[in-house]
DNA sequence: TGTACATCAGTGAACGCGCGTTCACTGATGTAC
DNA sequence: TGTACATCAGTGAACGCGCGTTCACTGATGTAC
């Protein structure tokens, strides 16, 4: 009777949900290059003023368009920021899906384990970091009541991918044990990748470091 | 010449900075009340409908109040969030820095310090789990612009409080190695508190053991 | 213990600004024949 | 290869709403003597 397969979010209560949906696809090259434009300025503009300050004017604004045009594409600034999010969180969890799929969990030693989850690391960073406006969308993505979603269920199929090479690696492991674990795991790795993001003056080597050593050690506890 | 005491903070660029702090301090104790009734149906109303649909003149409607009554008190919304802030920061920072100062880092087995920490971190979660609108606090923190400072400033305050009986607890680990690691622990901590508040139906005792285990066997690596 | 006065606390009503959004339109691009 | 027409793309100007904020005021509380 009960579906356990996809987990049940509690339910926000009473708050306003703008349609997030684009509305028209561009067809036409000007159109595509339109589209990129209002994105790309957003994210800019993200960057300067977050998210709050963010209007739909401004942006036209900034990217010498007319109002009409950004809703000929977008009903309003969460569409936007609705893109921007599902983009960057694609381009991440492609990485390391991908990663992950390459064989990058295993090793054969400690020290072979720790390079390759450094590497990772290193390259998330290096994603949200390039992304026009990473900073200001990863923040977007935690505190906007109708974006959350797109976070969430970013880490649950990063979670799902992982968990299939779990078992592999540790089979001796409860899989319930093992399922909360990945997603912990995942949870506190993006926790880390944005603390490097956010406080670019702190050492990032040594904190990419010192948390793939952090999960490292954790893991060789498991079989 | 350089003081290296207080890391500095990348300036963000060209924000319009509210003023934040507030106005008047209420002298009354019928003027308390007010002021405590603004903050308490200000958390109510960041519970249902997220800090950016939060507006003053909202506030004062929920509350039973005029306009000019909460301007008294406050120079604007955000105002009204960083007190929010400071005090849902103070709760935890004390009840953190307390446990600390009382030997929670330490421990003679590898079990009394799991369970000492484990204790600790549950505490923080009731800590912000009964905080009005603690949840949307939170994530204000982070993505507000203007109240980041004060999330940083508690982890701040919190890291240096950790970090002398790090020292004392490991001697032979490099302090800036050590500092490093106090930072990015309590930063994981944290995440991992929100990560349980976040998301209710997961099991948060599971989340909260393995946390605590994740922790446990890095530090027993460190002498 | 009462009265006069100063200060504190909160109200009712309104303001101007700028935000999201739309209307009626012009210009650009693609396509049928 | 050119013309007519349909569709796509973007503009200029304006709208109404509600947000932050303020003004002039009334009522409540505290205090001096």
């Amino acid at each position: 009777m009960t579906d356990t397969a996809t987990p049940v979010r509690a339910r926000r209560p009473r708050a306003r949900k703008p349609a997030l949906a684009t509305k028209l696809r561009p067809r036409q090259a000007r159109a595509q290059d339109t589209f990129e434009l209002i994105l790309e300025t957003a994210g800019q503009l993200l960057e300067r003023i977050g998210f709050e300050q963010l209007t739909t004017n401004l942006i036209c604004e900034a990217a010498g368009l007319s109002p009409p045009a950004l809703y000929r594409y977008f009903p309003n600034k969460y569409a936007v920021l609705k893109e921007l999010g599902d983009r960057l969180m694609r381009a991440q969890d492609d990485e390391v899906i991908a990663w992950a799929d390459a064989g990058g969990l295993a090793g054969a030693t400690f020290e072979e384990r720790l390079a390759k989850s450094l590497a990772i690391h290193e390259r998330m960073v290096d994603i949200q970091r390039d992304f026009p406006g990473g900073l200001a969308i990863g923040r977007a993505l935690r505190a906007v009541p109708v974006l959350q979603d797109i976070r969430f269920r970013s880490r649950d199929v990063v979670a799902a991918h992982f968990f299939k090479h779990m078992r592999a690696l540790y089979p001796a492991t409860d899989p319930r044990r093992l399922e909360v674990v990945t997603r912990m795991t995942i949870e506190l790795s993006y926790a880390a990748i944005e603390m490097v993001v956010e406080e670019p003056d702190r050492d990032a080597d040594i904190i990419n470091r010192e948390v793939c050593l952090l999960f490292a050690h954790y893991f060789a506890t498991f079989s």
